[in-house]
DNA sequence: TATTGTTATACTCTATAACTATA
DNA sequence: TATAGTTATAGAGTATAACAATA
């Protein structure tokens, strides 16, 4: 009976404990919803830094999610071999890529931010706006404390 | 320059961005505060709940946790090695181990108990008692979405 | 025959650094 | 000589399932 053995009242005052618990279970609730489209949340970054900023090279998008350029290696060629990205050549750098959203690359981006924004209301769905509200500040105060970047993720390195 | 590459605007307004990526960035910051205890996370995990179920096999706490036995195994390892905890023959089923702290043990998880007092001050550093309060039953009330029992962290599996 | 704990195997992930082609 | 991207290799981590001891 694992229930005799939880017992876990004391960290349910914590703050780092809860956003800790918190995130991961809910990372791990995106990952599934985009699970249909074939891509994880990291492919949903590397599709969304590439439609906002067409054209780049890896090693510029590498430096930007901090993942070592092997990694950005093995992350392109999977969005690349399901057709949604291209490596294009760079005429002015013939060893740089440009990275590109293909046709079906941009379609399924869209479908994945409707994903995203299906899960925000899945898990926002017991606040009421003023507390999303509240909350989303309240989150943002904490975050200043740690000096990342709005757009960064750890998860991507 | 990977500041032309940011633009993170759009996912600052989402709860579930945000909070997953609190949740990775603050739980590493917990992890390297326990650093010169010689522990991570997950070791503080196991000794809690030893601290608080004395006796228990392993597998009990196994399934409490949601690791799988052999993880159990070198998770108990690590501590064990550490001389944190003891595994003792339970006389009544000499199969199974009843886990127990060392006094090194319950020493050090109080000290471990202070880190976390000290992590969640530092965390909530920017925040008054009532904004503190406030996030708190607003992250409870997003968790209450997700069924997930009190003590239980994904982490730990 | 079932269960506790252990070990062995195989698998995934990832980072480091060597390599190529361009500059 | 330096840089973009790739590949090869080796290391950590982890799960599955076979195994030994005990019930």
């Amino acid at each position: 009976m694992p229930e005799d053995v939880d017992a876990g009242e004391v960290l349910a005052g914590s703050v780092g404990f809860l956003l800790s618990k918190l995130g991961m279970t809910s990372a791990a609730r995106f990952a599934e919803m985009l699970e249909p489209l074939g891509i994880d949340p990291r492919h949903f970054g590397i599709l969304r830094i590439v439609a906002m900023t067409e054209g780049q090279s890896q090693q510029r998008l590498a430096e930007a999610l901090h993942v070592p350029p092997s990694g950005m290696v093995a992350l392109i060629d999977d969005v690349e071999a399901r057709g949604l990205v291209e490596r294009r050549r760079n005429p002015n750098d013939r060893r740089a890529h440009a990275l590109h959203l293909t046709t079906k690359g941009r379609r399924l981006y869209e479908r994945a931010l409707e994903i995203a924004t299906a899960y925000e209301e899945h898990l926002c769905g017991g606040l009421s706006d003023r507390e999303r509200d509240h909350l989303l500040a309240l989150l943002h105060k904490v975050a200043a404390g740690y000096g990342t970047p709005a757009g960064s993720h750890p998860g991507m390195a």
